[in-house]
This record gives structure tokens, sequence and C-alpha cells, in this order.
DNA sequence: AGGCTTACCCAACCGATCGTTGTGGCTCGC
DNA sequence: GCGAGCCACAACGATCGGTTGGGTAAGCCT
């Protein structure tokens, strides 16, 4: 195909050849094939060259739509020259949402994202290893269990908000403390045991006395928010970055939580050797990312953004 | 590529195997073949079957693509499923414009217009036979001289217009008859001696005792319209249904001709047997075209629409 | 006109590829 | 624990796709 189209352009066979290296009896041969291969005869051979036959003319923008194809094809999973492929916890984290941020603001970046779909951070850590993605968004780690070549920064803190219904007995106030949220009823669906966002959870319960009750499959999104609005005291809690859609008449509050600010914290996990080239704009925009506001609450592994990390290996 | 899209919806080299006629091995070959390539793992091999990896996933689409774009390459050009291809003299002919009203009204049509850039009829009528093209507009030949199996319908008659710049005496008629253009300065350039058009023009000057100038290259209709627009003793001739696209400052009128109506004689060739199906809905077409308005003129070789046919064969 | 160059095609050859059959390892479910 | 199902590896034969070598036709230059 590639030899038709460059044959096409030049007109001769025998620079065709010496383009593609190889001999003119070679691509005569090609063509040949191809001609024969679609029962029609592509080229009339002339005595300077050949020239398209009106099969060839019809046959060739469909030629170039097959190898731009082809060589888009490759681009997009050849090591080196793929697009940038990062990991997120779902495609309506905050995580995505930042990274849709600063795609908008960089429409050239070519940019993947995708969902891995494992819980622990350390199956994610293999895969930026192996190469599988080139970043992933995780919450933060000890370093010291890390794969080797695989790096870590704090990328930024999640703040929480309460989501609740209309006639839930907070639904109408502007912001909230934890300790109003004091023996509330949180509903928090599809939290794997023992994940980090189970610890989290736990945490965060025992330091506020919260009722988090994080058991339960998660039905979907749709099931969560329309329970939320049926109900006058259940709440969950949100990122106040995620992205939530949900039809206008269910009416649900997002009410952010202060005094201190609850936040997940997240890292950005990628290889410490060439890493891919387009990370460092993202890793520049994550800097940029407005800091938690004082005071602010983080759990015990994750210590505020811009201070120094513990340990080491 | 066929493979891996195959193997990725079913999920399982077996089955893509089976529905593709070849063995398990072959496939599972391809596949290794094709990451070798890329250099990236397209599948995850489990005990059930295959999944996709995240490359696997970020080349898929593109791989459909492809395929599908080979595809349609090969409907472009095989014998019996490829689009109707009509050959006609130009781009902005009046045949061309007819067929572009035909397209218009069945938009679903898949009709290739390209013209042969050749002038002698036979030349055409042999393109027909050989199945480069699967039909062609030429004036009216002798059927007699036509190869085995290609047949000639009377497809319309081109009724003629002159075309003056506004400084010409004729610039504000509304119609004329032949007498009018008696003595008149009419330049048709790009006439090829002893072509078909050449004895139509001689025809016509003789009959009409017209000054036809058909000699001097053609050097496109921008010269034409340019010193047409300047002049103001020269015309050309045109047919009523050309294209013609000039400079709105140009000011140029066509002015038809009647009593009689002077008009060039088409037919349409196309082979006897095994015609393009979607040829029939042309000709069918064709038979909706108003008739010539009474009286006309047409050259010696040709008799007005409908009626019978000289000699045969 | 004859020789030279530059196209292309055809034929012979040879290594790589692609398909087959046969076999083995792995995982899941009974 | 064992068979069923699926995939990978190995060996082998046919075919393919490349090279070299030779041949013909057309244009160009003495």
């Amino acid at each position: 195909m590639r030899s038709f189209v460059r044959a096409a352009e030049l007109g001769q066979l025998q620079h065709t050849a010496d383009e593609l290296g190889v001999t003119q009896q070679a691509i005569s041969k090609r063509i040949a094939a191809l001609e024969r291969e679609l029962e029609v005869r592509l080229f009339t051979r002339t005595a300077r060259g050949v020239e398209l036959t009106l099969d060839g003319q019809a046959f060739l923008p469909h030629a170039r739509t097959i190898v731009a194809g082809v060589d888009r094809a490759v681009t997009a999973v050849r090591p080196g020259s793929r697009a940038l492929r990062i990991d997120v916890l779902g495609l309506r984290s905050a995580q995505a949402v930042v990274l849709h941020d600063y795609w908008r603001s960089h429409p050239e970046t070519d940019l993947d994202v995708v969902t891995l779909r494992v819980n622990d951070p350390q199956v994610a850590a293999a895969a930026v290893q192996a190469g599988d993605v080139d970043a992933s968004f995780r919450t933060v780690v000890d370093p010291a269990t890390l794969p080797r070549d695989v790096q870590m920064i704090r990328a930024f803190d999640s703040p929480l908000e309460l989501l609740v219904g209309p006639r839930h007995p907070l639904a109408s106030a502007r912001t909230l403390t934890p300790s109003q949220l004091r023996k509330l009823r949180i509903w928090v669906p599809g939290i794997v045991p023992r994940s980090e966002w189970a610890e989290f959870y736990d945490q965060l319960a025992s330091a506020f006395d919260l009722r988090i009750d994080a058991t339960g499959p998660n039905f979907g999104n749709e099931v969560l928010l329309d329970a939320l609005a049926d109900s006058a005291d259940m709440a969950t809690l949100v990122g106040a970055r995620d992205r939530y859609i949900w039809p206008a008449n269910h009416d649900l509050r997002r009410i952010p939580i202060v005094n201190p600010t609850l936040a997940y914290p997240l890292s950005l996990m990628f290889p410490s050797t060439n890493p891919h080239p387009g990370l460092r704009a993202i890793i520049d925009h994550l800097a940029t990312l407005a800091p938690l506001p004082e005071p602010a609450w983080l759990p015990s592994w994750a210590t505020p953004r811009g201070s120094a990390h513990r340990g080491g290996h």
C-alpha cells in the first residue's frame, strides 16, 4: 500500500524503490500483487514511468487513508511516541477533572486518561514501572514501598464536601465544620475493605467521631444520588472537584467543610528514569493548583503538601 | 489487523480462528507478530481467553479504522461493487451538470464522474468495453463503428447559447436567431482538428454562414472569459447547461439561440452485457429531460432524439 | 541510424514467513 | 483431583517476498 501511494506520487517505480530501500523489481512485484488481489489495473506502464489508471485514481485516496491510519495506529502505542497515558481512579474523579482542565488549556497535548481498575497502589506502581501507564494518581504511599525507578510526588489534596438532598437538616448550610457532622449518618458505598479509601474513612471517623457507613456494594452513582435526594437524614462525602451529573430535579447540595478542611491526599507516581516528555508540563500544572485552606486535616500517612517527606529509602 | 479486531471483540483466539477459518495457533502467531512489530503487549492471556491491555485498548479504534478503510478501498475498485463511473468531456460540461443534478436528487448513489482526457469517441468506446468506465458521454457516432458489446443511446441534446461581454452589440438581446449571428466573430479556442467538435463547428458555420474561429490553443476558461469581458465584438458559444464561474465584475451574458435552436447531440455509451446496476436509473433520468425546443438544428450525423436510428449492424 | 540511458517486466533462486499438526502448561469448574 | 477449554511452543511444508540476472521498449544524444 505504501509502495503504491509513493509510486503514484513519484510516477516512477524506480524512484519509489530507491526511496523505500528495495529494488525496482520488488516494487514492481508489490504493485502487481496488489493489482492481482484487486483484480484491477492500477497503473499504466509507460516508457518513462507509471501513470494511474482510473481505478488507481479511485484507489489512491483510500490507500492514503489506510497508510495514514497505520502510522497513527503505530504511534498510538509505540513506547516513546504514544500519547501521555495517565491512570486515574475514575473518570469523574477530581484527578480526571484536573487533567481535563489541563487539557482544555493545552489542547495540543496528546493525553490519554485511563483507569487501571485496580485498588492496590502497589499494583498501580508496578504498572508504572512496567510502562503500561506513564503516571498514576494514587493516594500518598510510603516511598520505601515503591518499586525501583518509580518516584512519587504530592499532586494535590482533594477537599471533601458533604452532599445532601433538599430535605436534609443541613441542606441550607453555606459551610460546615467537622464537629457539625458528629453522629451524622454518612453513607459511602463501594469502599473495598482494607483499601486506601477504607483506611482513610476509618481515620476520619475516629478523628471526628463520625458515623461513616462504608459498607455495601456500589450500585452506581444514580442509585446513590436517588437515595440521597429522597432521604432526610442520609449524606455522603464527595471531592470538591469530583464531577457529578444529576437530573435537575434532584436538587442536591454540595456543602464545603472547613475548620478544618477535610482532604484526601493525592500523589502522582511516575518513572524516575525517562518519564514521558509530556509529563513535565502536567507536574508543573499541579504545582499551580491552589493549596488547601488552613486549617486542614489529612490522614496520618500524609503530610501537608509542600512539607518534607517522611522517611526515604 | 483483522484478527486483532475480531479477537478483541470476541475475547477468544479460538473463536476468532473458527470464524476466520484458520487454526487457533495461526491467530496466536498473528497477534504475537503484531505485538512484536509494535513492541507492545496487546492482550493479556487468561485461562478463558484474551483481554485487551491498555495499549490494546488504545490500538483497537485505530485498527478498526484501518480494517474499514481497507474494505472501502477494495469496494472502491472491485469490479461489480465499485461506484458507478461515468466519463464526461469536462467536469463543467452539460453532461457533468446533468449527472450532478441526478446525484443531488439521489444522494445515496455512489457516483464517480471522471474525464478520460481522450478526444476520439472510439477510444472512449474501447474504455467502456474494457470496463475502465461504466459509461461515457460522447457525441452520437455511427453504431456500426462501436466495438462489440458496447451500445449507445441518445442521451440529450445540449442547446447552445451565445456568451458575450457587456460591450457587445448583442449584449442586451433576450434571444437570438442564427441569422442574427451571421458574419459575427465567434471564438471557440482549444478545438482539436478533425475531432467531433471541429466537425460540428464546421457544419454549423457553413449551415448558417457563421465566422467561427476554432483555432488557437485553449489557455483555460479564465483567459477566454477575460477576453470576452473586454471585447466589443468577440463572442463564444457555450452549452446552455455548461457550468461557468466568473468573477461578478465580468458581467457576461448568456443569450439563448432559437429558431432554430442549435444543439450539440450527446449520447451515452455503455456495455450491452452486464452494465453497472446503477446505470439503469441514470438512463431513466436522461429520458425525463426536456426535449429540444422546436425547431432545432443538429449536425448531419445526428437525428433528433426519439426518432429512429440510421443504419445499424 | 546506432549506441546509451532509463524505464519496466519476467525468470530463477533463496531465505523468511505463514499456515498446518502435535504437544504441553495453565486455570477454572465439577 | 481431573477433565475441559484455552493459549503458547515446536517442527515441518508451502508460499511469499526479496534479490540477482537478463530482456524489451522508448527517448536522447551523438
